[in-house]
RNA sequence: UGGGGCGUAGCCAAGCGGUAAGGCACGGGACUUUGACUCCCGCAGUCGUAGGUUCGAAUCCUGCCGCCCCAGCCA
């Protein structure tokens, strides 16, 4: 069946392209299971969200808007243990930025921890829930291994009455944490591990950051999400593989209960791995806490936050999440796929600037000492409606240090001595001197002669020279901070993963005087190097620093 | 040795009984005042493996192998 693309054109679509998910729901549709499609994104607000979360807000989001659905932003807080409203917060702000919108639906699992209770007393009293008494320790020996099955605790068969008596007293706070559980009455002899007479209430003597001291018994996770969904109306709850396992468990609760006419069915998909990265909570917290990375939005982070900053656009991580698909293979994806989405993005609209990385100086010995010539550059010439701008150029410039070599390999299309080469926009020069320090040997500065017939323009600009260099008039120079990232991890020998102690270089260049009083957050590519953004924390108008998003592809390989 | 999943190219991933899409990566070439972009070309004689069913199998059946997940009062 087709149900036909969204045809409004929200910004939130992710352009969601099929996948088995798709099919279930076209399905379901046809079948007519469900007349709508009503998805939720429900982070546990207790870290902050990643790329893999990316993936998974992609696909509800994007499937709820490819069958004109609705789709809830739901915080899963039901252990104050572990959760912040600072995580909430951040939360928001990432979904947010990643373009989507819940309207009015954003819920938090607290919310609904009245109802959970007067279900669980439903449960008690129809005899598929109990009270135990027994140790957390206890209740882990009785539960049996993988081949071997549990054994009944001898709480198990204990009154309803008193199930009732004790599941009350619980939340009236008599008892101390870890001395009683609620537990669903299933099979302790299950194959599945989950089944195995489950924790669904625990007490803790919590606050929470929504409800306060209100409680002092709070719901797990299986018994707690089904209820969620149900209660949001929700029809396809999806979620990972790893909770694949737990589907019947889902599935008991909202079946026991047996009042919600048309319960959610769970979907579970293969969460996103990327190379030369981490993805983890855990891992990506031991890089904060160990200080490998400033915080969690290093721009060397795989955190939304740490994409954000490093300057990647809400539409190419929608595009990535789009392109690596949806499907039930462990998979880790080429972090170059990413890295292309954003590239090709960029490519089609970011402003083209001169900034030099690596100054070295270039004094154009025939050259007017005073002179300033403004050469006109085109903003983007994938964009025709971009325009152009002037660049001064004058008798001094920076070029990038790699760009001279004095013993050069064969094809190297760039500046040695008595080579020419074009200067973009404006002269081909030939280099004439090298200025080195006595003492050791540096280059301090190349000086070259300007041929004036051959400015870009100009009939003698016809002529071809093998190389175009970036450059910067010295005399209107804007120094600035420039940050360029390797990534968090690479390949050893071995074909091993491992930490990357030089993932971050500082360097002190300078950029073309139009970026003068940039603002933070913006992005350009500079010519011949790659797409850079004003960092959104630390660049200022008057003091720029840029990180680099992604370096230009490049086929030069030296030694060819 | 229990249960639940998954094996299609270097990495993702379509495919749903009629003879292996697409993307990324990679290699070659054209173009180029960005070694970028763009454009061409190449890149799985076979789908983990062995059998079986069929006129026909990546698709159906059986066995085997490999990998992932489950024994939290985490989610």
């Amino acid at each position: 069946m087709d149900t036909g693309n969204k045809t409004n054109n929200s910004k939130t679509e992710a352009n969601i392209s099929g996948n088995f998910i798709h099919d279930i729901i076209d399905r379901h549709l046809e079948e007519g299971v469900y007349k709508k499609v009503h998805t939720r994104f429900p982070p546990e607000p207790n870290g902050y969200l990643h790329i893999g979360h990316a993936k998974s807000i992609c696909l509800n989001f994007g499937t709820a808007a490819k069958y004109n659905g609705l789709c809830n932003l739901r915080f899963d807080d039901t252990n104050p243990a572990k959760e912040e409203l600072e995580y909430v917060e951040s939360i928001i702000e990432d979904v947010k930025w990643l373009g989507f919108d819940w309207e009015d639906r954003l819920y938090f699992a607290a919310d609904y921890f009245d109802k959970m209770y007067e279900y669980a007393i439903m449960l008690i009293e129809k005899g598929k829930a109990y009270v135990d008494d027994l140790s957390a320790e206890e209740i882990r020996k009785l539960r049996g291994t993988l081949t071997e099955p549990g054994k009944n605790s001898p709480y198990r068969d204990r009154p309803i009455e008193e199930n009732l008596d004790l599941f009350r007293r619980m939340k009236a706070g008599e008892f101390e944490d870890g001395t009683r559980v609620l537990r669903a009455k299933i099979d302790m002899a299950s194959p599945n591990m989950n089944m195995r007479d489950p924790v669904i209430y625990r007490i803790a003597h919590l606050p929470h950051h929504r409800t306060g001291d209100k409680w002092c018994i709070y719901p797990m996770y299986d018994y707690a999400h089904p209820l969620e969904d149900a209660i949001e109306n929700i029809t396809h709850s999806i979620c990972t593989l790893e909770f694949e396992d737990h589907r019947p468990l889902y599935e008991w609760v909202l079946d026991e209960l047996g009042i919600f006419p048309n319960p959610p069915v769970q979907i579970e998909f293969a969460r996103l791995e990327l190379t030369n990265t981490v993805m983890s909570k855990r891992k990506l917290r031991v890089l904060v806490e160990e200080g490998k990375v400033s915080d969690w939005d290093d721009p060397r982070m795989p955190t939304i936050s740490g994409l954000r900053r490093r300057g990647y656009t809400p539409t190419s991580i929608r595009d990535f999440a789009d392109r690596v698909g949806v499907a039930k293979n462990n998979s880790v994806v080429d972090i170059a796929l990413l890295e292309h989405c954003l590239r090709e993005e960029l490519n089609k609209d970011a402003q083209r600037v001169m900034g030099v990385l690596n100054p070295l100086k270039l004094v154009i010995t025939n050259y007017p000492d005073d002179k300033v010539e403004y050469m006109e550059l085109e903003n983007n010439q994938e964009d025709p409606e971009a325009g152009t701008r002037d660049v001064p150029f004058s008798k001094e410039l920076y070029i990038e240090r790699e760009d001279f070599m004095e013993d050069p390999p064969r094809k190297f299309f760039r500046l040695a001595p008595g080579k020419e080469v074009r200067l973009k926009n404006a002269y081909i020069i030939k280099c004439e001197e090298v200025v080195k320090d006595e003492a050791t040997g540096d280059i301090l500065e190349i000086r070259c002669s300007y041929d004036p017939e051959t400015r870009s323009g100009l009939p003698g600009a016809k002529r071809r020279v093998k190389g175009t260099l970036h450059w910067v008039s010295v005399k209107h120079a804007i120094p600035a901070t420039i940050r360029l990232y390797d990534y968090l991890f690479v390949e050893d020998e071995n074909g091993e993963m491992q930490y990357n102690p030089d993932s971050i270089k500082e360097l002190k260049g300078y950029v073309e005087p139009s970026l003068k009083g940039t603002e933070a957050g913006s992005r350009f590519q500079f010519f011949r190097q790659g797409y850079f953004c004003t960092d959104i924390v630390e660049s200022k108008p008057d003091d720029l620093v840029f990180n680099q998003i992604v370096p230009l592809k490049s086929s030069y390989k030296p030694g060819k």
